[in-house]
DNA sequence: TCGCCGGCGTAACGTTTGATACGTTTTCTG
DNA sequence: CAGAAAACGTATCAAACGTTACGCCGGCGA
């Protein structure tokens, strides 16, 4: 059982025509990269004509040149989605099945904030900071606690901040109220929730400006948002963790909080206040 | 001076019309394999037209896609060669004030987890995967959604899990129905709230067994818990960052899918059917 | 030596692709 | 609020692409 396309070409490799064969091995020699080009350069390439490239797809057991590049495309997304699994185990034997999980989320955060720029998440704030804007918060089956997390800590920083409670249907209710002035940050991972892009589009439709905060297969909302930030969600489980939106939605309150210094500390005094009566 | 051409991208992302921008997001969150695809399928799963790729590929200096391409396809074959050169924490110094927050948290993360043994999440694992056992969450002000969270995912895993839901005087009524066999999993972390303290006393009064997540700090309900795990909360802001509890959370999920593979596993068809109705 | 067969490249076909021109819509600006 | 400029999608075209049919070439057995 060979793990990747790779080995089985190896493998395969005695039993090939003698073109095939030099072919297959110019594609081992620059692996993958050669194999994503197009049929004619990677025949030039390999010093062989187009054909033989396409008859040694098929011998590899692919319909058509379209599904081999796919099978190849696959394989490269999975290595670069997890760099990790090539650096190797390093503490995985210690900590008994912990260290992967951990170290994957890890991996994750550090990756995730590689690709979201400051300056993004600057502009997000700035919006999230905007006191004449109104802000909702809603999230999926799994992010919705995200949400509520950033509402309970934006509400305190700022008023006219609310978390979208209840059921679909009562939303609607909600919708009716938004317009251009208003927010939304919506938090959704796979699977997509129905609903939540239904309620994207309803908001679009009003003029609300949409911020979603999502994974990096990019919920459909993303067509309607005006900001989109992407984390990194997968791990060695068989469930996603959020832990990188987490600390995305950890670092918008802190934006929010350093721009609204004033407002943040005086209502924290006053909330204080009210909470020891 | 980026190195890479992600980073071209997010610097100048800002100053990129608002479709140009969207693409632009959709190419970084699963970068690089997108830009491999045709200009098509890259449009389509970017939510916008072709020629708006087009348009932004020339907004990055490129002639034509194709050249485009070619630079990704460098980039990554230089990638694939030497998987230890990753373009890694070139940017820690670059974008003040993001990277001291982020740093600490990973900070707090990796204390957090160097504290808290194995053996430790290993028992409250197995408490919370005893089928026998009813389990409640709650959580405070800040915390409850973590609670929230824990519940989401935990509720999917195995049955009889419910977070506790609405006022302090609500729980009064789920008080009543919590014995020895049940499990109360409380967030707390300062400023601790005297509602989670009240209600602690009075389920340990009941025999409910108590988990206590809270900060180095313990909440004083640590004087009620069977089992207490503490985490990591400090950050160089106003607030306390939650992000080593919601890690800690993930791994009890973790923990309890990995302990309980076949309901997981049978749980989670039965879901997907009913929603799929 | 002749005939057969797999290996291989050439050439032509139909499809898909990147690219461009144009009209509509939206967003600035005075 | 009008006018202009920018943004964006639709429709279209030519080039490049994958694919297939066909014929030549060399080796092996009769």
């Amino acid at each position: 059982m060979a793990s990747s396309i790779a080995e089985t070409i190896t493998d395969r490799l005695t039993d090939m025509p003698a073109r095939e064969r030099r072919a297959a091995q110019a594609l081992i020699a620059n692996y993958p990269m050669l194999g994503l080009k197009t049929v004619a350069e990677f025949a030039q390439r390999a010093g062989v004509s187009s054909p033989t490239i396409l008859r040694l797809v098929a011998r590899l057991g692919y319909q058509n040149y379209a599904e081999f590049q796919s099978a190849l495309n696959d394989e490269l997304a999975a290595r670069l989605q997890s760099p990790l699994s090539r650096t190797g185990r390093a503490r995985s034997n210690r900590d008994g099945g912990v260290a992967p999980l951990l170290s994957a989320m890890l991996e994750n955060i550090s990756e995730t904030f590689r690709v979201v720029s400051a300056k993004q998440l600057g502009e997000i704030v700035a919006l999230l900071s905007d006191p004449r804007r109104r802000i909702h918060l809603v999230g999926g089956r799994f992010t919705d606690p995200i949400a509520r997390y950033t509402t309970a800590h934006l509400a305190i920083i700022r008023p006219g901040v609310a978390h979208l409670d209840g059921q679909e249907n009562q939303w609607r209710d909600r919708l009716i109220d938004m317009g251009r002035r208003d927010v939304l940050v919506v938090f959704d991972i796979r699977r997509y929730q129905d609903s939540l892009l239904h309620l994207a589009e309803k908001a679009n439709a009003r003029g609300v400006t949409i911020v979603l905060v999502t994974d990096q297969w990019l919920s459909p909302i993303a067509r309607f948002a005006s900001y989109v930030i992407a984390g990194r969600t997968s791990v060695p489980s068989a469930w996603d963790s959020s832990a990188a939106l987490f600390i995305l939605a950890e670092h918008l309150i802190a934006g929010v909080t350093e721009r609204l210094p004033e407002q943040s500390a005086a209502r924290i005094r006053e909330m204080d206040a009210l909470r020891r009566e």
